[in-house]
Formats: structure tokens, C-alpha cells, sequence
RNA sequence: GCCGCCGUAGCUCAGUGGUAGAGCGCACCCUUGGUAAGGGUGAGGUCGAGAGUUCGAUUCUCUCCGGCGGCACCA
């Protein structure tokens, strides 16, 4: 028998005459590490703690604490919660359920609907379960064997993933007690780990695999922690995000609406609409510096142009048309770029004139399935920071790098640092050959690379016309919004017949660059209402200052410095009402007004006022002019800092 | 689009087979009060829409519309 060397994570070797299992290992380390070890990390891949090590190999034990630890508890927490809907609700089937972020889930196929207190119900039995705590018992079985097995007891979903497992797959199947399911593994010692820091949360439907053509199950999600500590922390930060709609505080603050007569379309009220101009001014200041200039072109155009740049025949589901006078088929613009080229395309371009840079705040309609429509996130009817960068090949990795510098510039005026990025290729529907493809690319992945930003590749998820870029960030309670996109795109051009003279002499069709920061206005304004929890930064704060005063003796000076900060250009206003200071701070405060001005007779007498900043305790006693002099500086957007 | 849940006053929500209630908000009155709710009075609802069952429907059933949570989709 050969010895074996174990590696561990503090760089010390352990030597044993031969394979030792994980529990035998972790005993030999020390006893209080035999009682905590749950599982094994060898090179890498973690396994179960009673798995032998076999070779010489890095082991690294998984305790409680490991961060791989919370991945094994929800995975497991998902089979307790199966066991306990089977032993409940007999003649329910089984799927898959994975561990995901934060939680886990099940996907059931029963006939009858689950409810909200069959979850209370489910939670108890799992109790029982865990109480229970049966080991977790890993079996290898033959292909033949486990699909007749689990046909035999009429889990045909099983039988079904069996069948479909890859030839040479090891087929293991997980026993806890009486209950067993199919499953990789792997699994914490015993059911009794899962311990008390679960609940379950939310019933949904999902396809079978994933496939809207396949049946639906029924999918129950649920969280899972180490402890209820940690579970009471998830939780609170739930609450904290619900907190954080942007749909809430579109109401509460008075921004936006939906209604029946326009699904999926905003009613921007004149708080919500001076935010979303703040967005645009800024963003136009920006790319101004920036070498853009900026078109608007037709929201209504033929349907003959959008068959010719490839629309119709691809994406024509989703667009709105209207049947106009004359027998003409109009579509109301998906996108900008077709627009964009009839712009390119007046008058001959010369390679001098590249990199054009042509910028549009255009309004798009797309027809979104009803079941995706949500808030400002997904609309059917959005303004996008468009614009089309038309420029020679040669152009394309610069192009690219500048557009990802600006991107990531930008996004940190707002608070967003951490950003990553997707490279999307070729989908399975796109127009173009694959020559032109390779070419698009091999150029934008030149262009990130350049920029020198880490990137993932996401397969399969290019756009019609060409690859891009997508741009993810991440918000100040750590969730994700993909926002930017650059695309390279050497179809369209030639497909609306773009050109530009090079110095040969020769026309040329250029390449173009599709490109959008803040992608959709409409969504990044929801993005922003949920990443400040509604306290906007002063200068994109639709109200900027409120001027409230104690008693009326203070109205004549109140208009005075109330004048002054519009004087200065801030958004401001004076509210007298015979209504307690108390009342009014705390109204302003629930409306989220950056700062509040307040004057009583002790600023009347030496043109004070008092400042109180949202979120503050306390108050600041400055001089009228220095006060207005003040938030003055800070409404200025950062582009025209 | 699919599955589930929901739809009662401006908002948040209670409630009932015999045509409705609270808190906040709103209006008016009293109160002139120094930093997150002073007091009183009052107005306000086709109980999402349509059909059915019933002597009678906001309540039960069905259809539709919309919202919410997922799934699928996201040029």
C-alpha cells in the first residue's frame, strides 16, 4: 500500500501508510477539528467529509466557517425540504433542486397548487427532519438499476435525468433515512447540520429544464444560513431592499406612475422628470467633452427600412407597427441605429471624417411579454443615451477603449466602483457571415483586453448584428444591473449601405460601434432610486432645498432666502404653513429633500439661516449668503465640475 | 406568454351573502410652536370590469383587465 501526503491549507504535510477518509484525516489533526469537519476540499473540488484521500493532493477540511460551508448547507436544506414535501404531499415528484445565491430551491411536479400555508406546514415537517438527523448515505448505483428504480416509484422526472446523464457518468444516489434522491453530492454528514438558520420564502412556477415548450413545476425557493443569526441578517436585508423599490419611492416621492391605458409605459410626474433631466444633462455635457454630437431622428418609420437593416425578419415579434393611411406598414423604432445611418448616410463621408460619433437620446418601443414588465427596470417604452460610433477597422480597439474609460468614469460619478464585465458572442440567430463575425470579435475582445478590465464570457448572448460588451454593476446593497453595452457591428453599415472614402480613393463601408452607458434612462433611474434608497445626491435631487419656518413672523425673510437659493439656482421651496417645525422636518425628511432651511427670529436678526442635511441630527447656523453659496457648489452635476 | 397569489378611500390595510371601516393623507377651525407627528371637525369608496348563482353579491362561480413573485423572454 502506498503512502499518501496530504497537503494542508497552512502548507504542512500530514503522511499516512495509506488512503484515510476525511473524518480519519480531520481526527488526526485534533479532536475539536474531527467534530467540526462536514466535508472535504481536495485540490479544489469538496467532497464528502467520509470520502477517502487517495492520492497525494492539497485537502483543505470544511468546518462550519468555510465559506464552501453555505453552499453544501443549502444544497442539503433543498433535499431536507423535498423529504418533507413527499412525506406531506404523497404522489409528488421530485426534480432538481440546487443551491443558488443566498438560498436554494425545489422544483416539484404535483397537480394541485402548493399555498402559503402548506410552506408553514413544509417548515415544520423539515424541522422534524433535521431533528432527526439522519446521516446523508451516498450510494453508487448502475444506470439500469437507478432508472428502473425511480420508474418503479413513479418519479419519472428522475428516470429522465438519469437517462440523459452522460455515458461513463458515476451514478450516486444520496440516502437520508428512509427518503433518497438522485444527486451528485455532495452532502454534510447528517440531516441535523442543516440546523434552524433556514425558511422557505416563495412559491413560483418553472418550466421543466428550463424550457417554456415543457410543463410547468412548481418551484419553491428558500433561504439557508449557518445559524438564525445569520438568517435574521438576510432577512433584515430583504426588508431593507423592499424598502429600497423604486416603485415605492416613485409613489412616496412623487415621480412616476403606471396605469392600465399605457402597460409598460411611465407617466413621469415633474419631480420624477426633473431627475431624468438631470440624467440627460449630465450625460449630454459628458459626451459633448467627449467628441460627440448629437442627432434625433423619426420614431414612426417605414417598414421597408427596418426589413432592410434585418429587423423585421428577426425581431419584427417584438415591435410595434401601425397601419397608417396609404396602405404603408409603419414600426415604431426598437432601436436607434437604422435611424442613426440615415443621418451617416447624408453626404459622402470621408476617412477624415472618422470616428464619427453620433449621440441620440431616442425613445425606443419594444413589445415586452407582460409577465417581464417591472417598474422602470422593464418597460416597453424607454430613452436610451444611444450613440453610433461610425469609424475604419483600424479605429475599432481605440474606439473601444475610450468607451469603456468613459463608461467606468461615469458610473463612479454615481457611486458605482465595482463593475464588471460580459463579453456576449455570436447568437444562434444573427445576420452576417461567420467571416464577418470572427473579424467583430476578435476586434472587441482586442478592445477590452486593451483596457486591461477582467471580463467573463457569455456565450451565445451577442446581439443580431454583431458581438458586445455588457456592463454590470454593482449597487450599494451588493445586487447587480447590467446597464452599459458596446457592439461592434459590421453588418448593418452594409446593410443600409453606409460608406466613407479611404485615401485609396475607394468607397469603404465603416465598421460601427452601438453604444449605451446609462443604456436605458428610464432604468437607470429606477437603479439609482434603489442604490441611494431615494436620498439623491443634491444635484440630481428634484427638490433641492426646502425653506420651512418657525413661526409666520419669519414669512418675509423666509421668501427672501428662498429667493436667493433661486436666485442661485437651486430647486427650492417655502414652506409657511402654520404647522410646528417638527412636522416639518419630518415631512421634508419623508420626502427625501437633500437639505432643509429653517429661520425663525434668530436668524432674522443677523440673515442667518439654519441648515439641517437629510439624514442629519443636527443643525448648522451660517450666513444667507454662505448657506445659498454652499448648495449652490454642490448642484452643479459632476460634469460641469 | 406560462404558474401561483392579489385587486376595498390618494396611500397602507381590516371586514361582511342584507350595498362598508381604521390609520396616515386631504379640507376647514383652534393652536405662532425652535428641528422626524399639537388638537378638533369634516369630506372622500360603482369594494378592478363584465357575466352567472341567489329574493339579495363587495363577499360565491366563471371570463377578462391590471398588479405582485417567479419561469421563459430581454435586438
Amino acid at each position: 500500500m502506498s503512502n499518501v501526503a496530504i497537503t494542508l491549507p497552512d502548507g504542512s504535510l500530514k503522511h499516512f501508510n495509506g488512503p484515510v477518509t476525511g473524518t480519519e484525516l480531520a481526527a488526526a489533526i485534533g479532536p475539536g477539528l474531527e467534530k467540526a469537519a462536514l466535508a472535504l476540499k481536495i485540490d479544489g473540488e469538496v467532497l464528502d467529509i467520509s470520502s477517502s484521500i487517495e492520492t497525494d493532493s492539497r485537502v483543505e477540511i470544511i468546518t462550519r466557517k468555510s465559506d464552501d460551508a453555505l453552499d453544501l448547507i443549502r444544497h442539503d436544506t433543498a433535499h431536507v425540504m423535498a423529504e418533507a414535501v413527499q412525506e406531506l404531499f404523497p404522489g409528488t415528484q421530485v426534480t432538481i433542486g440546487p443551491s443558488i445565491e443566498n438560498g436554494f430551491y425545489y422544483d416539484f411536479a404535483r397537480e394541485e397548487p402548493f399555498t402559503p400555508v402548506d410552506l408553514e406546514k413544509i417548515e415544520a415537517k423539515m424541522m422534524e427532519i433535521i431533528k432527526r438527523d439522519d446521516a446523508f448515505v451516498r450510494e453508487v448505483w448502475s444506470r439500469d438499476e437507478a432508472v428502473r428504480h425511480f420508474t418503479d416509484i413513479g418519479e419519472k422526472y428522475k428516470a429522465q435525468l438519469i437517462h440523459d446523464l452522460p455515458a461513463g457518468e458515476t451514478i450516486t444516489i444520496y440516502r437520508q433515512g428512509d427518503w433518497m434522491d438522485l444527486c451528485r453530492g455532495p452532502h454534510l454528514p447528517s440531516t441535523g447540520h442543516v440546523g434552524k438558520g433556514f425558511k422557505l420564502l416563495k412559491l413560483a412556477g418553472a418550466y421543466w429544464r428550463g424550457d417554456s415548450n415543457n410543463e410547468m413545476l412548481q418551484r419553491i425557493y428558500g433561504t439557508s444560513w449557518r445559524d438564525e443569526k445569520e438568517l435574521k441578517a438576510h432577512l433584515d436585508m430583504l426588508e431593507e431592499a423592499e424598502k429600497r423599490d423604486h416603485r415605492r419611492l416613485g409613489r412616496e416621492m412623487d415621480l412616476f406612475h403606471f396605469q392600465e391605458e399605457a402597460v409598460g409605459s411611465v407617466f413621469w410626474h415633474p419631480k420624477g422628470w426633473t431627475l431624468f433631466q438631470c440624467l440627460i444633462d449630465y450625460m449630454r455635457q459628458r459626451q459633448n467633452e467627449a467628441g460627440y454630437v448629437e442627432i434625433n431622428t423619426p420614431d414612426i418609420m417605414d417598414r421597408g427600412l427596418w426589413e432592410k437593416s434585418g429587423h423585421w425578419e428577426k425581431f419584427g415579434e417584438n415591435m410595434f407597427t401601425t397601419e397608417a393611411k396609404e396602405d404603408r406598414v409603419f414600426a415604431l423604432k426598437p432601436m436607434n441605429c437604422p435611424g442613426g445611418v440615415q443621418v451617416y448616410n447624408q453626404g459622402i463621408k470621408s476617412y477624415r471624417d472618422l470616428p464619427l460619433r453620433i449621440a441620440e437620446f431616442g425613445k425606443v418601443h419594444r413589445f415586452e411579454p407582460s409577465g417581464a414588465l417591472h417598474g422602470l427596470m422593464r418597460v416597453r417604452a424607454f430613452t436610451q443615451d444611444d450613440a453610433h460610433i461610425f469609424c475604419t477597422e483600424k479605429q475599432i480597439t481605440d474606439e473601444c477603449r475610450i468607451v469603456c474609460q468613459l463608461i467606468l468614469d461615469i458610473y463612479s460619478d454615481f457611486g458605482f466602483d465595482d463593475v464588471r464585465i460580459k463579453f456576449s458572442d455570436r447568437p444562434d440567430m444573427r445576420i452576417g457571415s461567420d467571416d464577418i463575425w470572427d473579424k467583430s470579435e476578435a476586434a472587441l475582445k482586442s478592445a477590452v483586453e486593451a483596457t486591461g478590465l477582467e471580463y467573463s464570457i457569455n456565450p451565445g448572448e451577442g446581439a443580431f448584428y454583431g458581438p458586445k460588451l455588457e456592463f454590470v454593476l454593482r449597487d450599494a446593497i451588493g445586487r447587480d444591473w447590467q446597464c452599459g453595452t458596446l457592439q461592434v457591428d459590421l453588418n448593418l453599415p452594409e446593410r443600409l449601405d453606409a460608406f466613407y472614402v479611404d485615401t485609396d480613393g475607394e468607397k469603404h463601408h465603416p465598421v460601427m460601434l452601438h453604444r449605451a452607458l446609462f443604456g436605458s434612462l428610464e432604468r437607470f433611474t429606477g437603479i439609482l432610486l434603489e442604490h441611494y434608497a431615494g436620498s439623491l445626491p443634491l444635484w440630481m435631487a428634484p427638490l433641492q432645498a426646502v425653506v420651512a419656518t418657525i413661526t409666520s413672523d419669519a414669512d418675509d425673510y423666509a421668501v427672501e432666502v428662498r429667493d436667493a437659493l433661486k436666485a442661485s439656482g437651486i430647486r427650492t421651496k417655502l414652506d409657511s404653513r402654520n404647522e410646528k417645525i417638527n412636522y416639518k422636518v419630518r415631512e421634508h425628511s419623508h420626502a427625501k429633500v437633500p437639505a432643509i432651511l429653517v429661520v425663525g427670529q434668530r436668524e432674522i436678526a443677523d440673515r442667518k439661516v439654519a441648515l439641517r442635511r437629510l439624514g442629519g441630527r443636527d443643525q448648522e447656523f451660517l450666513a444667507l449668503d454662505d448657506a445659498v453659496a454652499r448648495l449652490a457648489k454642490e448642484g452643479v452635476s459632476p460634469s460641469g465640475r
